[in-house]
DNA sequence: GATAAAACATGATAAAAATCATATTTAAGA
DNA sequence: TCTTAAATATGATTTTTATCATGTTTTATC
């Protein structure tokens, strides 16, 4: 389970490592729009991303959101644990309460392989593979 | 993306085919309680599952629900495209807006694949095939 | 028939998620 | 140092999802 607010995060969060760097600063309504999110609310999640130096910003005029090296090296599993937290995402998809290896639900043979598969992809990619990606034209924004 | 609904609603069809068969029928109170959901809300669920063909039901003294041959033979999938409608889960996971095979989005090559095993996990298995699965000790109730 | 036990139908309330609004702080540039 | 442009902080509103409550219809049994 993956909230909204956390597909909103990994967006303007790709959208700066492809199109801003530190002397390249871009200000949250030029991040709202391509990434059609509203602005108040990307505003909102980019705070939090800032505390939690996953994205970078100055502030006053020249100001803006940006991504340095560090940042560039956090994974999308990154984003969606500040935005979301832990429980959500470990009671992913249908698994249901109390299941687990040794006394699985009726779900869990089916979902888990894949599902371990797509965590395990979440926390091995970097924000700077996918905008490498980008660049290689193999993927496309906008989002 | 799976709604809480969703999920209560497969336990509980899963319970049915477990515990009940066109003779032996089960009132919601009866289902509520060992599969831990509000009962209201289970009611609800189970009248949507009865008006869509996936449960079956008998009103009045001695009534209560259960599945016929009919609807042990509905899909997983079936409960979920009933309770939570396409889009949200051709949306699923973290899958952006406009993203497709031939314009993917940077997540896409990443999610996909095992996206769509879980997807096909869920339209093929029947809830005669996870109740089964239950009864030959491998897989576990309650829920 | 009358009564009781059940599903069915409908709407109200509560909680959570998403969205909007507004005031404060910081930095640049005149 | 004043003005302006930006992020930051905080809280209000709206929408969606989850939950609760209450009345109506159907069926079995006495």
């Amino acid at each position: 389970m993956i909230s909204n607010s956390s597909k909103y995060a990994v967006k303007a969060v790709l959208f700066l490592a492809i199109h801003s760097n530190e002397v390249k600063k871009i200000m949250v309504k030029d991040i709202a729009e391509p990434i059609n999110v509203p602005q108040a609310y990307i505003a909102k999640l980019l705070q939090v991303l800032v505390k939690e130096n996953i994205v970078s910003s100055f502030r006053g005029a020249k100001g803006g959101f940006y991504l340095n090296e560090e940042n560039l090296n956090k994974s999308i599993m990154n984003i969606i644990m500040v935005i979301d937290g832990e429980e959500k995402l470990n009671s992913c998809m249908l698994s249901l309460e109390k299941c687990n290896k040794e006394k699985p639900c009726p779900l869990h043979h089916i979902l888990s392989p894949s599902r371990n598969i797509i965590l395990e992809s979440l926390k091995n990619k970097t924000i700077k593979d996918l905008s490498l990606n980008v660049k290689l034209g193999e993927s496309f924004l906008p989002l």
